[in-house]
DNA sequence: CACATCTCGTACATGAGAGTACGAGTTAGC
DNA sequence: GCTAACTCGTACTCTCATGTACGAGATGTG
């Protein structure tokens, strides 16, 4: 987060400019986890300087930038339409979100590399929490499995979802066939 | 590879130290991708001197140590038992070789990180492309789906395999019940 | 318009890791 | 047991990224 937290009030133009850093961060780290400071404040458009003050380390910027997408995601996770069995959400939810949580795949490796162990956990378990749910109601529903624990089933969306990204990132995969993929093949593991 | 390569002989205690290196550098970027010389000079119980000896650079030793992991897992795949059906097959292929794809997660990615862009999958095209022809034996047989490309459902294979062994890594998952896991989840993506 | 806030270049300190140079000591193999 | 091959410690250079120090100039805001 940025350094003054919440006692004085920051002058507009900072305003913007952190939001740029952040924003550069989250796209710069989800393809490259090492990006450095100079690469983030470059693509901001801001000098180094500038992002040094805001973020008093590294390690504080990717957090900011992790945050950032998690509030992204949960924007999108509570605007799904809940009606229907869990198939029907789990379905609205991968076509309007895979693309989001796949991208933050290498965000996530960035964070964990810097961040102190667990907070990353931590931080998105509210996410983490949602689709634990949705997998539950579904397996309570009894259109999910019941043969594997709620946890791997909620893991291995996930990797699903990764694998895509980096097949779409490769050009592997062309971007408007992964949903389709990813979603079929996620109903599968959910029904077995 | 070591630095002579076909032309002198090498002396036996030359050969055991490269063994013990390119052992020692499997292990340490199996678990952590960006394993430093030193670490792994340390690990296999010889000087740091020495392994630049026989490898001129990390990447060099990189790219052995990937090249182990491979011929390993050539050796678990081509003495898999290829009687029966190809679901029969991919049963017992997860069973036997499951831990060994997955331990090689990071050291894939240290490779990937150091190697020149395209090299890695000209290393490994032999693995890919037998799990390939497995896959699509299954569907010219009429036991997997057919309506996911064969490309894609290698890789979800391979992204299921990777996800169980973070699991297990990160102490989520033991180590004994992620071969059924992950042969039950694979199943259920094949056969759609 | 005054001034606190913000920008940002240059320059520097620090630390980590790769790779090199040298050379004395050890050991395998004929 | 002689010799070439090998080991490996010390010490060095290079490069790269993080983070700090200083300060002059630009700009938003009351």
């Amino acid at each position: 987060m940025a350094v003054s937290s919440a006692g004085s009030r920051r002058r507009a133009d900072a305003e913007r400019n952190i939001a740029r850093i952040v924003s550069a961060a989250r796209e710069l780290l989800s393809s490259d986890p090492n990006a450095t400071t100079d690469d983030i404040a470059r693509a901001a458009g801001v000098g180094r300087m500038t992002l040094y003050g805001h973020f008093r380390t590294r390690a504080e910027l990717v957090e900011a930038a992790f945050v950032d997408a998690l509030r992204a995601g949960e924007r999108v996770l509570s605007s799904i339409d809940q009606t229907g069995d869990a198939r029907e959400v789990m379905t609205r939810l991968l076509a309007s979100s895979w693309q989001l949580v796949a991208e933050s795949a290498a965000l996530l490796t960035a964070a964990e590399g810097v961040l102190p162990a667990g907070r990353v956990r931590e931080l998105h378990a509210d996410p983490v929490r949602r689709m634990t749910e949705l997998v539950r109601r579904g397996q309570d529903q009894g259109v999910f499995r019941t043969d594997l624990p709620t946890s791997w089933l909620v893991s291995v969306v996930h990797y699903i979802l990764h694998g895509a990204a980096g097949e779409v990132r490769a050009g592997r995969l062309p971007s408007h066939d992964a949903a389709d993929m990813v979603t079929k093949s996620v109903q599968s593991v959910l029904t077995g």
